[in-house]
DNA sequence: CCATATTGTTCACAGATCGAACAAGGAAAT
DNA sequence: ATTTCCTTGTTCGATCTGTGAACAATATGG
């Protein structure tokens, strides 16, 4: 089928006008400070009757403010608000690529990084192309159910309260809750209370019969962003036999990579 | 004329569908994190197809970046770097009130704080309302010329050399260089070097005849973000007999508003 | 291997967005 | 005080854009 001039090799659809015209105008607001309609269309090109529209839409959104004294445009916090956590993500995911790899190195047994996304445990960084004794090569973007898994008990444990009511709120929401869940909701609670006096989080043959788990959750500072699990061979030992092993290098691992990634964040 | 329903009491326009789409998708982006386009279709309501184009858009523009093990889609940090300054703008703007207030309540003569906005010295918060010597009343809103004023001398001195040209450069692309300017343009530099020998900028009957100021720039930490004038009769006195009694004090009430600029934007 | 789910793309059409033109108000000059 | 010029805010028909149902391709799970 014909195909039309593309903006990047490959993509075959062209940018949206008023997309594009609204981030120019939010950029310009950005670089100008108030600014009255007039100024703006000077400063963008864009027609003033076109920016009308776009900041009465951005006013609606709550991106842009106009002051009642001389109707000047200015941007509001709510870009920031937007923003919160962006730049944690990608840095938790570099540092814990590295600190998972040096973990496998000394352990042999493969670990993955995973954040909640979408009501699921999306594995962020993983190290099991490094391990001896792992099958899998391509983790990253896979999901682990938040409810069952190690990965998941030991994230929702670091939760406050109301965090975690919020955070099962939005699993009901986008239905990432299953039937199995269904039979684990009503003991969460003393589920979780459980894992934190045994003092870390496990599964037993949950992805596979023969895999099972023990994890740890990781912070930035005081708040909880995800958790790192060690996998295993169900045959090799079990999750106790595990964390007495294991459970010591693994907590120094988060602690080192804790640190790393509030240096980073702080620059 | 006929008017269609508002969104807004008194405002005709409607909301423009594409940009407000782009910001929920941005929204559902900060919300989930790293998140598939099937996900972001179930969280948003927004058709995939639609999502498609808008996240192209959206990449184009550097606010979002796709995953390629996976096509997740996660929002990047020039959003973050979209908002830099907001908060201070009004933070600057709110401490500056009230540190001219108590200013003009010690000195009889009015103040005002400026900022550069659009090439133009704007001022931004003014104490004339509570000067028994002022005859204004609204000058919030209104702009001072950058080369020629007190306070865009003063503004422009406390610039380092690279961001006076990128300053410079902004003023003429947007076209607020005028005639009178073109001449002080080749001198500039001598002017501000003197400036900062003599500890001040000033203007005379610059705006009005019978009116003449005296300014310093205003800084957060190191970053210069406006100045601050007084302003008096020319016949009341010169500008060095304005500073030799004015200046401590307006210095002092700088020292402090920075410092409480500081505090607020670091909570 | 097959069925199902998910991802990515297309294109006719409904309707959204655009900007030239107009109306109103404010500022500056006389 | 009046006139002229500039700026702001709004309108609405025409043009073009953005939409989503449908299709093709790929990936996943049984």
């Amino acid at each position: 089928m014909a195909s039309h001039p593309t903006n990047e090799i490959g993509s075959p659809y062209k940018e949206i006008r008023a997309v594009t015209r609204a981030f120019d105008l939010l950029e310009a607001a950005g670089d100008l400070g108030w600014a009255k309609v007039g100024e703006l269309a000077t400063y963008t090109g864009i027609d003033r009757g076109t920016l009308y529209r776009l900041i009465h839409t951005l006013e609606m959104k709550g991106y842009l403010v106009r002051r009642a004294e001389d109707g000047a445009v200015s941007l509001t916090e709510r870009i920031l608000q937007l923003g919160d956590g962006v730049r944690h993500e990608d840095v938790a995911t570099q540092v814990m690529s590295q600190a998972l790899r040096g973990l496998t190195e000394q352990l042999m047994w493969p670990s993955d990084f995973a954040t909640l996304v979408a009501g699921r445990m999306v594995i962020q960084a993983s190290s099991h192309k490094f391990s001896p004794v792992s099958v899998h090569r391509r983790l990253v973007g896979k999901t682990r159910p938040v409810l069952r898994s190690a990965l998941g008990l030991a994230y929702l444990g670091s939760l406050s309260r109301g965090d975690l009511s919020r955070t099962l709120d939005v699993m009901r929401r986008i239905g990432t809750v299953s039937r199995e869940d269904l039979a684990i909701l009503p003991n969460i609670e003393r589920r979780l209370e459980e894992m934190h006096q045994r003092g870390y989080a496990f599964s037993v043959g949950l992805v596979e019969n023969n895999i099972s788990a023990i994890a740890l959750p990781v912070r930035l500072g005081r708040r909880p962003i995800g958790a790192v699990n060690i996998a295993f061979f169900r045959s090799a030992m079990s999750p106790a036999e595990a964390a007495s092993t294991c459970l010591k290098p693994l907590r120094e691992c988060i602690v080192r990579a804790e640190a790393a990634m509030l240096a980073q964040t702080q620059l």
